[in-house]
Formats: structure tokens, C-alpha cells, sequence
DNA sequence: GATGAATGAGAGTTCATTCAT
DNA sequence: AATGAATGAACTCTCATTCAT
């Protein structure tokens, strides 16, 4: 899994070359993503943020165009922090064997529990407050979606090339399948940290073995 | 699958008994629905939801206690509508066979699909426009998500109790997982209705039967 | 003391001649009245005057020009209240001394008081209520200042004719003097009601008796 | 007359360090104070008196709370003004004898006159502006009645202990009965500010002479 | 570069008043 | 005569954004 999960629109985020890289301009990103995750976008106000740090409120308009802007970077910064850690993990053709291949995944299922549990803001700003904001960050969002289902899909797609999974495996809808269950884990983790193991075992034996009762 | 799903605290919320039942009160709520989904919430005024339907603004005031007293109205009618297609639906103890369990449960997911397909809003409104908009609705919303995860549990349960499923399977989390894969399915759809097939057939395939190529 | 206290602009005020009279639009007053002096007139709506009375708001302005034209209405009633009272007691010719002139004034001010305790209403429409609502009713309050100093100075006047008073006395100014008592007395009544027998006391010492101690 | 009347709850509604002492927060307690005593606190809108003051109406907001608030201000600017006259006049030990003692008496009372009637404005904020806004309000008003009560019966306490003033004076009441003259007058200079000798000259005579007709 | 005073568009909400039924 | 649904003027308050210092 060595490519990083594409963030688009970044380019055109990206408005103040200077808003990233700087030391003031990172500090506003994490203050605004950990007020935006606690209060919501529309509840938190620039002079929150800018009184949070200390810093007068138009300074924070020399780092960002708007207020719209920083909620691009805080989703960016958040979509970073998760790509991170799915980067580091081992690409699909380290495995030989199709229980290597399932190791790989549980590693992998439980790795992305870990950070969402680590830091529930993530799934807080991605899924409760980077919604319904406007037409163009829906559409962003529903674009991480397909990126993150055309990775998952690469990873099944692997496990096809090498035999473990079947051939005539519908890869790209299995893989949202995938990606829902995960989603959903995480939504739940919000409100249950407890589930950390069961859940995943769960998703595992969705996916590799059958919930169906031995046959004979 | 009788029983339908719960609307928790829809006696608070109808304050008014008049604001349903009304003809107008169910058209602002027709309308305010059509507008947040459209729009969302904090993009919609209430002037714009009155002047769609021809009243004075003031009107809608006489219907609902406030703003916000709307989206709940929204989120309740969404839910019922949903619930409605879900109380349709057999009983899973119709089932005789793991076959016919089987060809139950695709129905079921067809079905949704089906609601979430013709009408985008249904899923627009849950997913993007109500969350992020305080704490209460939030809960209300993790609630509903509980309440759809105890629903499938049952219908697991009985898929265990009458022997089609493992013995030992972990009902609640499962149930988590399909539901989370359900979602994952309406989401795509809001921008690909063509997989209206696909989609449900491989969601079926990774619930029932194996994603591993034939051993041996 | 057997001229009432004038009402001035009643006239025009009583625009509906069927307001008065009527059963229901005395009602009105009577609970207009009765919210007012609670809640105040602007924080009273018309709807809540309706709804205590158990009649359409509508109804309201089959009595009453506008909300306005109530208040207006409910002044004369505080001010026929307090008129009866006055009317009530004999004239000043009655008395024949000195001692007689000042025992009827205490009885006065006794009346009064026991009416402003009685109904504290009375006290706090006049005097709270009616005031900055617009300059007419304000120019009606002073009025009525005025008319209740010529009441009591016509009442000096007689104390002088009779001998009583010294031949000297600015019976205006004296006038408007002892009403300020009177009302400083009211105004306290409200919180302390307590003060029943003392306060008039120490106004019957101000007026007739001196506060200086004895001289030698 | 060394104590200067106490404004009970400034510190909390000194909210904002900034309002006070501000060249911009003191021209809007100004003009407010204006606006309200002219048309009265209800039908003056903040945009009012931004307008006045050629400034957006969002401004008003860096300076007060809400509209309450500033009404708060002027209220306790209006005591203030009155104070500091008071504040100004000899303690009551200065006089040797009764006939000092009057004379003094006398000049506190012109003194209170004179204010009255340079300025009418302060009498109507509290008296026909302040009242009839809410309880807490009202509270805050018979409080200063109280304070100036309180005043008035130590100036006559210290007659009362230099030998001046009957040893069994009710001072408490008597006390407010003098408070209630000195309203009166201001009142009725409100439309009548030809009076500025006469009526302080008969509430002298009420107090400290007699009205009574000379016996004998 | 940083600041924060000033701004005003914009939204929610109330309620006196009207009028068709 | 009575009603109460409908209306919209009017007002308070928020806050993203600008810009002079």
C-alpha cells in the first residue's frame, strides 16, 4: 500500500503558498481542526480560533482566504493523517498465501481502528462536520470516498492477480463494501471505544471466512 | 423484519400537533426537506423555504416552533419514509432454508437501494445536512444508527436460531458491518445510480459466500 | 372631596362606544389590567390577553382599536378605581377645627393607602407600566398629576378659607408636595407593605405637626 | 452629604472594561441616553442610534452586550450625574443651628432642582423610561430609592443627634416622604420649569415650618 | 507583519393587525 | 359576531471580512 491517498483539490486550496510550511499557519490548522471537531464548523467562530491562540483575528486572514479555505486545509491535514499511517503499512504483494493475505488485511483493518480511536476528531471532522457545508466539499468528500475505494480495490485486486481471491471477484463494489464496514466501525468507535477487537473480527470473518453455519 | 424502526423523541418534537397532519405544516415540511437536501441546513433560510411555497415567512412560524424544530420534523419524516419500506418487508422466520434466507436478505437490500435510488434526498439528508448541526441531533442520529444495528441483529439472531448462520457468530458487530456496507452502497449511489445490480450482488457475496477463490 | 378625578382625553379614547359597557370588553380590560401590571405592556401580547380570556385574539379588536387603545382603557379603569375611593369622602367643609381638618386628611391618606394595598396593581400601572410608552400617555400621566394636585390644593384651599391653614400658604406647590408623599408612600408600599400605620404617620407629623424639636 | 448614592450591580454590567472610558462606548451611552429619554427605550432601535452617531450598527455590539445592556449604562450614568451633585454638598455636621441646618437643607434641595431642570433627560430615563423594562430592572430602581431614602434619613439622623429635629422622629419614613416631594417637583418641572423657587420654598415651609395657621 | 476596530449583510424571530370564513 | 390563519414590518444580534494604523 505505498501510494498515499490523493487529496485533489489541493492545488487550488493552497491559494497563500505560505499557509503551510509556516509555523503560525500549521498552528491555526490544528486549532481550527480541534475547535471545528468539538463545536463544528458552523459553531466555531475565526475569533475562537485566532483567541485560542493568541493572535489577533486578521492575522488569520494572512494565512487563509477564508473561512471556507481553512476547513479545505483541516480536511487535507486530516485526510494526511490518516493517509499516513495506511502508507506505512506493507503493499499486498508482501503476502504468498492467502493467510498471509488475510494477516495483512486484519493488520491493516485494525492499524486504521487504532488512529480513529487515537484521535476520534478525525472521523468527527470528516464525517459529521465536513458534511453539508457546500456542494463543492460534498463532492470532495464523496471523491476521498472513491479514492479510498480504488485503493481498497488495487488491494483486492492484487489478492485476485496472485489467486487468493477469486477471479471473477466484483472488486470495485466489494471494495465499498469494504470501506463501508470500515466506516462504520469507526463511526461506532465514537460512542463504544470498547469494540476495539471484536469488530474487526467480525469484519475478518465477513469478509474471509462465512457467516454461514458449516453446510453438512 | 415487523418491526419498524423506532423515532425516539418524536413526541418532544411535535410540540404543535398541529404542524402534522396540517396540509400546509406538511407541505413546509416537504419543502424544507426538498431545500436542506438541496442546500443544507445553514444554507436555507426560512424566508427561502416560505417563499417557495408562497407563504409569509412569518407563517412558518405558526407551524413549527423554530428552525431547528423543522430539521427534526425533516429528519422523523426521512426516517418514517424509510422505516415504512422496512416494515414492508417478511419476517425473517419465512425463511426455510439458507437459500431462502439468502434470497430474503437480497430482497431486503434490493428494496432499500430501491427507496434510496428514487429518492437521493432520503440519503442526503442523513448523511450530509443533519450532522454537524449540535450535539442533540448528532445523538439522535448515532441513535438511529443503533436502532438499524439492533434491527439487523434480530434478523442475524434468527438467521442463527434457526441454523443458517454460525452458531457463534458475533451477531452485533456483524449487523454493524452489513448495515455500514448498506450505507456505503446509498452513498455511492447519490453519484452512480447505474449500480443498482452490482452493487447489491457483491454485498450478497461477501455476506453468503466467499470472496476466497475455491480452495484446492 | 366630591369631584372625581377627571379623566381627560376619554373621549377620544373610547372610539368603540360598545368597548364599555359590554360584559366582554370589560373583561378585557380587567385581564389587560391584570397583565399588564405582571408582565408589563410590552412583554404582554394581545394573543395572551386572548387566550386567558378564552376568546380569539381576533375578538380583541372588535372591542379595541388596537393594542394601544387598551392601555388606554386600562388607565381609566386604574384611575376610576382610585376616583371612587376619593369620592368617597366627605368634603373638607366638614370639619370645623383644626383638629377635625387634620383627622380627616389622615383618614384620606389612610383610604388611599388601604387601596394601593389592596390592589398593588393600581400603583404599578401608574406608575410602572403606562410610563415611556409614547408622549401621549405621558402627557395624560401628568395630567393626571395635575388633576390630583388641584384636588388636593382646592382641599388646602378650603383648610385656608376655613382658617385652618395660614393665609400665606403656596397651596399648589404644597399640593403637589404632598401628592409626591402619597405616591413615595405607594411606590414603597410595594415592597413593604409592612409600613401600613407608620408611613402615614410620619407624613400626618410633616404636614401638620414640625419635625423640629421643641424650641426652648 | 459625603456618601455619593451606590450603583448596586455595576460591576456586572461593566461587562466590557472597553465601554466605559472609551471615547466611542461614552458617545454611545450618550446618544442612547438621548434617544431613550426622547422617544423612549421601546420605539428606540440600536440602529437608531448608530445612525446618530454615523457608525454601522454591528459597532454597538463591540461596546455593549445587547440593548439591555446599554440601558444599564444609562441608568447608571444618570445616577452617577445626580450623585456627583449631591456628593458636592457639605456633610450635614456643618450646621451649629437649626436655622443652618434648614438653610443647608434648602441648598441641597435647589441643588437637586437645578439638575433636574438643566437637564430633563435624567429625570425621564428614570422615571418614565427605566420603568415597565423588566423585574430586574424595577428591582434595580427601587433599589436607588431605597439608597437615596437611606441618604436622606442620615442627614436627618445627624439633625436628629445634633439637637435640631425631634427626638422621636420617624426618620425612616419621614425620609422618604421628603424623597417623594423632591420627585414630585422634579416631575412636574418637567412641564412646568417656571417653578424653580416656589416649590422648593413650600417643601421648606412643609417640612420645617408649619402650614397650620398661627394658633391663636 | 500583525492587529482589532469597524462594518453591514443577513438571518431568525415576534406579534400587532387584517380578513375570509 | 367570532375566529384564528396568514402576514410582513421591524428588530435584535452575529460574525466573516476589511483596512488603517
Amino acid at each position: 500500500m505505498a501510494t498515499p491517498i490523493q487529496t485533489p483539490n489541493r492545488a487550488r486550496t493552497q491559494t497563500r503558498a505560505s499557509s503551510r510550511g509556516t509555523e503560525l499557519g500549521e498552528a491555526i490548522v490544528a486549532t481550527a481542526f480541534d475547535e471545528f471537531a468539538q463545536r463544528g464548523y458552523h459553531n466555531t467562530a475565526i475569533a475562537d480560533i485566532a483567541r485560542r491562540l493568541g493572535i489577533g483575528h486578521g492575522t488569520f486572514y494572512r494565512y487563509f482566504e477564508n473561512k471556507r479555505d481553512i476547513l479545505d486545509h483541516v480536511v487535507s491535514d486530516t485526510v494526511e493523517k490518516i493517509s499516513e499511517v495506511l502508507t506505512e503499512q506493507e503493499a499486498p504483494d508482501q503476502a504468498t498465501t492467502l493467510e498471509e493475505y488475510r494477516e495483512q488485511s486484519d493488520r491493516i483493518g485494525r492499524a486504521l481502528q487504532e488512529i480513529f480511536l487515537a484521535d476520534q476528531r478525525l472521523i468527527r471532522i470528516l464525517m459529521f462536520e465536513s458534511t453539508g457545508i457546500d456542494r463543492e466539499l460534498t463532492e470532495r468528500l464523496t471523491g476521498l470516498l472513491d479514492t479510498a475505494a480504488t485503493l481498497t480495490m488495487e488491494y483486492l485486486d492484487s489478492g485476485v492477480d496472485r489467486g487468493f481471491l477469486r477471479a471473477d471477484l466484483d472488486t470495485e463494489n466489494t471494495a465499498r463494501a469494504i470501506n463501508g464496514m470500515i466506516l462504520a466501525g469507526a463511526i461506532h468507535g465514537l460512542n463504544a471505544p470498547e469494540i476495539v477487537d471484536s469488530f474487526p473480527a467480525a469484519v475478518s470473518t465477513l469478509i474471509f471466512g462465512s457467516i454461514a453455519a458449516e453446510s453438512r
